[in-house]
DNA sequence: AATTGTGAAACTTTTCACAGCG
DNA sequence: CGCTGTGAAAAGTTTCACAATT
């Protein structure tokens, strides 16, 4: 009965205004934010069929490897007013030079991680993400035995400082990965030192001013919606057994892990 | 182009079974995917408000705590039957109790990560996950360095025993944590496990037959849609006021840091 | 001939608003 | 009276299917 009521603005909420635009009476409709998250995707996997040396994709090709359908992907491309050229497909060069634009990508966002615990420690050593373009130029934390070590060349702060060391490195984006109880006065903090976007790992819903946009990475609850599944296939899994059916033919590939 | 196709069934896919249904008739009314999501959500927060002693709750409540509207929260406990007392509000203990069920949560599930690198040995160490049911009970790698060690008293054993260990040790539910171009094997070799469901890691679409269940995470994609954000609001603030309660949004529960 | 871009249809999810119950 | 449960409307998303274009 004394838990803060919340909001937050993750996942599928708001519609979203376009981002480069550059001319005068632009109304451009905005991009559903569920082909946001797919447009990521995409780029990321033309920078894969860049690297295997393609120049050109057609959306049915670019779709089968996204995962999505061939519409969905087109249709998700006209939001950015595409150029794709009919009877043959899209520039891979053009098109992720196009996304990236899109998705802000040109120019590399400062990222702050609050909470080098077991998963922040992992997240903050973790270089790269994926994608890269994303440097985490500051770490906090408030235990006095993390405090002052380094982790990838990057000094661990005391989350007081939060406000003034994001203001100097400029951070545009801050992680959440403290404990549920932090979460929120972490957040507040993040919110002061003028940071607008927030991925949250903390089991905690934040609340934040509405030009702040929150995602978050729920583990407990993803292992909980597949756990659903489990239970609802429980006792009704006897049809098609598990063949070795792998339907694509190429597949193989040895297996590193670290 | 040589990338192979792939399906998946993240996010938003396919309607959902129903759980517990014990009866014969089946087919009752499918649970909408993206309720399954907030009602591990809303079971979360009623152990918060359990905890702290309140035996009933009002959707207003509820909704307000879980930062959701509180006309969803009520359609989404309408799926699955619920008990509410008109009047008055939730029993906050049944209604953790159904939740329970239909999450099917009674019976914990077995999990299995697959990579235990940086990001897997954090999900590794982070015993408990949030709401507690999901014991990670095998560990693999392929690292000759890692295969061997105990984490959290739990040895690492090499990917190849995957489908002999998973059959012993029941597990249900896998998660993959290894790089991209090692994720589809390690799935293939789940799924050859009798696994149904996976939470995925890896940046890399995962092809599965259509009784399995994926869902994943990705840092990097949830990063681009923040830097979206971050790149479109610049200059284009305009929002409608700040209704005077609280929007919407969902949660989650996820890992702690220190 | 192949493939894009897109209106319109189908479907899903959210929100509204209120009847009905305790 | 207050609050749940729900039908119906609205909003958002996906899929279809085809005319337009190279």
């Amino acid at each position: 009965m004394t838990l803060p009521p919340q909001a937050d603005s993750s996942s599928a909420d708001h519609p979203v205004t376009p981002a480069g635009a550059p001319g005068v009476g632009r109304v451009a409709k905005a991009i559903p934010e569920a082909t946001v998250a797919r447009l990521a995707v995409y780029l990321r996997v033309l920078g894969q069929l860049a690297e295997g040396g393609a120049e050109t994709v057609s959306s049915e090709e670019l779709a089968a490897v996204s995962g999505v359908n061939s519409a969905k992907l087109r249709k998700d491309l006209s939001h950015i007013g595409t150029h794709g050229i009919r009877g043959v497909g899209y520039d891979v060069a053009v098109l992720q030079q196009e996304l990236e634009r899109v998705l802000g990508q040109d120019h590399p966002q400062a990222v702050a991680l609050v909470g080098v615990g077991n998963l922040g420690h992992a997240l903050a050593g973790y270089g790269g993400f994926g994608g890269r373009g994303f440097p985490v130029t500051a770490l906090f934390d408030v235990d006095p035995d993390l405090v002052g070590i380094l982790i990838n060349g990057i000094e661990v702060r005391h989350a007081r400082d939060i406000p003034q060391a994001c203001r100097e490195a400029g951070v545009t984006i801050g992680m959440i990965a403290t404990p549920a109880q932090a979460a929120q006065a972490v957040c507040d903090q993040l919110v002061e030192s003028g940071v607008h976007a927030i991925l949250n790992f903390a089991p905690a819903v934040l609340q934040v001013p509405e030009d702040v946009e929150v995602r978050k990475v729920d583990l407990a609850v993803e292992l909980q919606v597949l756990a659903f599944h489990v239970a609802g296939r429980g006792g009704i899994t006897d049809h098609v057994a598990t063949p070795p059916q792998v339907v694509n033919g190429r597949n193989g590939s040895a297996v590193p892990a670290s």
